[in-house]
DNA sequence: GTAGGGTTTCCAGCTACAGGAGAGTCAACG
DNA sequence: CGTTGACTCTCCTGTAGCTGGAAACCCTAC
């Protein structure tokens, strides 16, 4: 199977696959006589699932390390438990930091009168010290 | 004032205000006969703002954007409001795809039993192709 | 005068790719 | 057999928003 057919099965964009293949992400089976990249099944499965880690967020370094898991039959879940725990501590603090921005600036828009005139509550309030603290 | 002092007043690193006097978003007052940036508290006023903005999320261009209604003295409120309202939209979207994410995640997690067998729910969540549609 | 800090410019690197140039390759059509 | 068009290759550049480092200059204090 040559690249595009890697790419349409996999969901990735043909450029996102040779990266992969660049950084020695996903290495594709083989090479033709010509040099063309020949991906099979079970690297097109782990093109997958980079694309479906990759959507949780998971950096590439995280994805190399569970892709390593993925690979190893003899892995114990604990470490892949672990490597994901610390992933929803990220995505809960990241939720929670933009709940405190929403909070802060759709109270600035509220207060916002919204009209012609030069008075504004969004400008004053980037405008002052404080940051939240 | 030199740089470190505009950067110690706007809360700055050196390198971020030298950065932003490079790219025009805030310019020093002067500059010494040395070639030294001088800033003076407009500028500094200037930085914070930037600062803020940063902090909420406004990209760099944003920022510009709302630096010029910032210093304009005839700007309207709804233009800010504008810029401000589609911030909290973009916040707000990025808050429910974090909430999706962390609820697949979350379930993937709980489900795994964190163990030294090889058996990994997250793994197989994570392997399989859907992605949530 | 010299030691230590600051400051300047410029260049490299970071993440995770995307875009494009220029050249080689492959399959089909006539 | 030649040509056309699609595909692929490598290599280079650019993105956002900085951060770190090198080499050189400047300023103040002792």
């Amino acid at each position: 199977m040559n690249i595009s057919a890697a790419s349409t099965m996999s969901g990735l964009p043909v450029k996102t696959v040779r990266y992969y293949a660049d950084i020695g992400l996903v290495v594709p089976a083989s090479r033709t006589a010509a040099g063309y990249r020949v991906y099979d099944d079970e690297a097109v499965r782990r093109l997958v699932f980079v694309r479906r880690a990759r959507e949780f967020g998971f950096s590439i370094g995280e994805c190399r390390e569970l892709l390593d898991l993925y690979a190893d039959r003899r892995r114990s879940s604990a470490d892949v438990k672990r490597i994901a725990a610390r992933r929803l501590r990220q995505i809960a603090s990241k939720q929670r930091e933009l709940q405190s921005l929403h909070d802060e600036l759709a109270h600035l828009v509220e207060a916002c009168s919204g009209d012609d005139r030069p008075d504004c509550p969004i400008i004053d309030g980037l405008g002052r010290r404080h940051s939240g603290e």
